[in-house]
DNA sequence: GAGATGACGGGCT
DNA sequence: AAGCCCGCCATCT
């Protein structure tokens, strides 16, 4: 039988926590684990939604270009700077973050 | 229902 | 290299 396409808020909360501490994923590799290659901005829209108090580490998201994505909430993109720098993520002087370092490369993903 | 918006991505200038 | 533009697609007005 065919099974229900998961939805992508409940594959984002699936993967996300997947990313290990001092590691990155863009919106796009997620996106795409989730089985979505192109919802990228919807999981954007995921983590955007989470309550503040929330578990899943959304600061190891950013976007294809290694930088964090700007967004209306003031500060909100410091404070994720913050918490990838206590994590051991090193910023360029640009205030991007080097893919070919950082970036997750899972061998494969677990159910 | 149509148009605007957005935590994106890729291509072109 | 940096910016601009366009495609994508769920949500919101």
């Amino acid at each position: 039988m065919a099974d229900q396409p998961e939805p992508l808020k409940s594959a984002v909360c699936r993967l996300v926590p997947l990313i290990p501490a001092g590691c990155v994923a863009t919106y796009g590799q997620i996106a795409a684990y989730a089985g979505s290659p192109r919802a990228a901005r919807q999981v954007g829209m995921v983590l955007a939604g989470l309550p503040e108090t929330t578990l899943i580490p959304w600061q190891r998201v950013i976007n294809a270009k290694g930088a964090i994505s700007p967004r209306g909430k003031p500060g909100a993109v410091e404070i994720q700077r913050i918490l990838l720098e206590e994590e051991g993520v090193k910023f360029l002087s640009d205030g991007s973050i080097d893919l070919r370092q950082y970036l997750w490369q899972p061998e494969s993903i677990p159910q």
